[in-house]
RNA sequence: GGCCCGUUGGUCAAGUGGUUAAGACACCGCCCUUUCACGGCGGCUUCAGGGGUUCGAACCCCCUACGGGUCACCA
């Protein structure tokens, strides 16, 4: 039981699910799957004053929306909750009273103030920002003195000097930091509450997580936890520190760089598969070329050991080529149903449309997703189905039909006699259609198609033709040929 | 600034001492399509620099440069 594979994500809920915490989520639940392990999900809220509910469920939502599972923890349950810092205060108050009992940390008087001004003053020094240890030693007396003036108290990590941490790393190998350059941390502040170093390392050890998988952003702070762990002389997780996931600049990835929250993907109208495929392929390759994976199958693929070290651009032009891919081969009433949200927003359709001209709304889709790259950007290439009034894209496509020309007005009427006649506009009769115009007028080629195409939809370039009159049917062609032959 | 991590084409990257240095996106060209897109084919461009080690270095070592992370009573 002990040695299964036991990894796990913990936000902070203190906004959205950023794109590098999805793609820190999507590693841990590869890994879990892969070794057919256990992905906990835990909410690391020890930052009362920035936590809210509100962001907890947002990423919660997001994880789900993405189809990262978590099989412990926040929603799921688990023999070793609760799953909430916030929940689990008894628990950090005990083993924050045994290093205290131990010496292995002790109270520090100093306020946030004093430590500011320490700080600012190394700073200004050149030197590094370190805490002094003033309060390491104080006597009793000067503990009873600061006590009798009500002064409050943190408490601090006692850091052994002269030792070497050693971390190993399943991305990065071997990183050595010294003990002597990290000050005595704070454990637990002043209202008693522990601190992010301090909790994820108990919790972490508590619910028997095995690997660690997180942001590069966390390397330095690994060694902190290591003396957590070795203070109460528990074994040390194995650690994997991703990369970080930067913008066009190289530098890490942030609002200026555009989108940065799965929600806004999500509401541009990227695909969750999409998404879920773009981000492995951030700072993780498969073997072979492929490079189009289903999350089940990333689950098969997946291995830290192909995680690169160096960081990676953000590429959007990439996601938008995958998301492209999905669009296109997913199944149709999926992207009709993903699609329709969008329509409804710019007012092209109502809610009766919906219901009652659904396989004319999935004609539409299906004859313009080839055109995508997001969902969203179907209301760019649908105006042409909603505007019975046919407006003229720019002068070439007036001239295209200029009543002027013999052939416009002869393919014209040929063409409305045939929708006319039909009983029936359906692709069979959008195929043949042609033809039988062709055989009537004796216009073919060039002339015969883009005059038809620039009286019904105004443009000179546009979905398919046999999709467009099926979408337009008898009234909306016949309705466009007058306007068209009237001005 | 200290500590730590990193550096293969514009971008993601394969590669672990001997390769014509994969592949994908982007870009360019051609084809397909009587339109655009999709799709197909082809092309362009890369080992940060300098020293070693070695018969031989993208791969190993050192230095430099550059980029990034972190040094909170944030996570």
């Amino acid at each position: 039981m002990n040695q299964l594979e036991k990894v796990r994500f913990a936000p902070s809920p203190t906004g959205h699910l950023h794109i590098g915490g999805a793609r820190t989520a999507l590693f841990n639940y590869l890994e879990a799957k892969n070794k057919g392990g256990t992905f906990l999900l835990r909410i690391e809220d020890t930052d009362a004053a920035r936590s809210t509910k509100e962001s907890e469920d947002v990423i919660i939502e997001d994880l789900r929306w993405l189809g990262i599972d978590w099989n412990e923890g926040i929603e799921v349950g688990g023999d070793f909750g609760p799953y909430r810092c916030t929940e689990r205060p008894d628990i950090y108050k005990k083993y924050l009273n045994d290093l205290l009992e131990e010496g292995k940390a002790y109270k520090c008087y100093c306020t946030a103030e004093e430590t500011e001004a320490e700080r600012e003053s190394q700073r200004a020094k050149g030197e590094m920002p370190r805490y002094s240890g003033k309060c390491s030693n104080l006597t009793k007396e000067e503990i009873d003195a600061y006590e009798a003036e009500g002064r409050e108290h943190t408490i601090r990590f006692r850091v052994p000097t002269d030792k070497d941490i050693v971390i190993n790393d399943e991305v990065r190998g071997e990183v050595i930091f010294e003990s002597n350059g990290v000050g005595d941390f704070i454990i637990a502040k002043a209202d008693g509450t522990p601190v992010y170093n301090f909790a994820v390392a108990v919790d972490d050890h508590l619910m028997e997580v095995t690997t660690i998988i997180r942001g590069e952003e966390h390397l330095s702070n690994t060694p902190r936890q290591v003396l957590i762990y070795e203070a109460f002389g528990w074994e040390t997780p194995k650690f994997a520190h991703v990369s970080l996931i930067l913008g066009e600049d190289r530098s890490k990835m942030s609002k200026r760089h555009g989108s940065t929250h799965v929600d806004q993907y999500r509401n541009k109208g990227y695909l969750p598969e999409a998404i879920i495929n773009f981000l492995a392929l951030l700072g993780w390759s498969p073997e072979g070329e492929e490079e189009i994976f289903s999350l089940k199958e990333l689950e098969e693929m997946f291995t830290l050991d192909r995680v690169s070290k160096n960081p990676a651009v953000f590429d959007i032009k990439k996601l938008n080529w995958i998301n492209g891919q999905y669009i296109r081969a997913s199944d149709l009433d999926y992207i009709t149903k993903l699609s329709i949200p969008y329509l409804l927003e710019a007012g092209l359709i109502n809610d009766q449309d919906v219901e009652n001209r659904y396989d004319w709304i999935k004609l539409i889709v299906s004859a313009t997703r080839g055109n995508l790259d997001y969902l969203s950007q179907i209301t760019d290439h649908v105006g042409i189905f909603f505007n019975d009034e046919v407006e003229f894209e720019d002068d070439k496509a007036r001239k295209v039909i200029d009543l002027n020309q013999e052939h416009v007005p002869l393919v014209l009427k040929s063409f409305k006699e045939k929708v006319e006649e039909a009983d029936k506009i359906d692709l069979d009769f959008a195929k043949t259609v042609f033809k039988k115009v062709q055989k009537d007028t004796g216009v073919k080629g060039k002339n015969l198609f883009m005059t038809v195409r620039v009286a019904l939809t105004g443009q000179c370039q546009g979905p398919e033709m046999p999709d467009i009159i099926q979408i337009l049917g008898k009234e909306g062609i016949i309705k466009r040929i007058d306007t068209a032959i009237n001005k």
